[in-house]
DNA sequence: TATATTTAAGACCAAATACTCTTAAATAAA
DNA sequence: TTTATTTAAGAGTATTTGGTCTTAAATATA
């Protein structure tokens, strides 16, 4: 896998928070986002509880609480929420795990691999979650998990 | 990680052989290629196993036993030992994780995502062990991981 | 044939990731 | 001010992956 289970999972609220702070700009509940995405509620909070500290969310407690985008949704792309989630690893690491593999000691796949990630980067760092909401109410995509599915 | 570590592994070893039956065309020890790339000999003999048993090794009990490659360095790519050890769901598998994710349903990035493993798969496809360990020697590059190093 | 060497097989252990649960703290609204 | 609601924090559990260890089976060679 890729991206870590939270990571995706931290992709897929986000754009929900987006989504949904474009409608009513309020705090969105997480119990409510929980439900319709069908991630687990204490595994989504503490997801976005990452979220909230790495300064992408504010969230607030008590009735009508919740977490809302801290910075406009035009402004946080989906290479904020990985980093916030799983680090740089992703867009740095060796593809056959060997330390310090670079241009000037590179392993057999350096330059095909450098290549491949550097578009995953570029791919990430260009989409922003407003883009991509808007994106998804156009082309009618879906985010959520289906309700049930073999994990 | 995109690759499992056993999958890293089994590219670095088959690499070994290759290289090493290029030159002396017998078995190859796992013991002494487990010294040589720094991998634990239990684990590495584990992963060789799946090799032999996908039927891209065989292997010989006793002394001056060992393992060798199948078919020729040229008829066995890199694609070969990632199916055998992790299977096709690198190449598959959507990135945010949606069951299903298509052309038809498509995730927010699926286009993209579909596009970059596409390039991952052809890399791979079009890299023989042969062809691989020719290019490890003229550039001089290494395929064994370091003595120590954090894990 | 006896022995040393080597892979095969599978039980076992450790670490990381994925997920759950409980309790505390904040706050809106009655 | 009390209460219900909601996030925060962190301990606890389950699953997967990574890695070790022991014993069995095969075989070259003395």
């Amino acid at each position: 896998m890729v991206l870590s289970k939270a990571c995706t999972y931290g992709i897929l609220a986000s754009l929900y928070v987006a989504r949904e702070s474009s409608r009513s700009n309020g705090y969105v509940s997480i119990g409510k986002m929980s439900e319709k995405l069908h991630i687990s509620f204490h595994f989504l909070t503490k997801i976005l509880q990452e979220l909230t500290s790495a300064g992408l969310l504010t969230s607030m407690k008590g009735p009508k609480g919740g977490v809302a985008l801290k910075r406009d949704a035009g402004k946080i792309t989906l290479l904020d929420i990985i980093i916030a989630i799983d680090g740089m690893k992703v867009f740095t690491e060796c593809l056959l795990g060997m330390p310090g593999c670079g241009t000037e000691k590179p392993c057999p796949v350096h330059d095909e691999w450098a290549e491949i990630r550097e578009d995953l980067y570029e791919t990430f760092r260009s989409k922003t979650l407003g883009e991509t909401v808007q994106k998804i109410e156009e082309l009618d995509l879906r985010f959520a998990l289906p309700e049930l599915f073999d994990r």
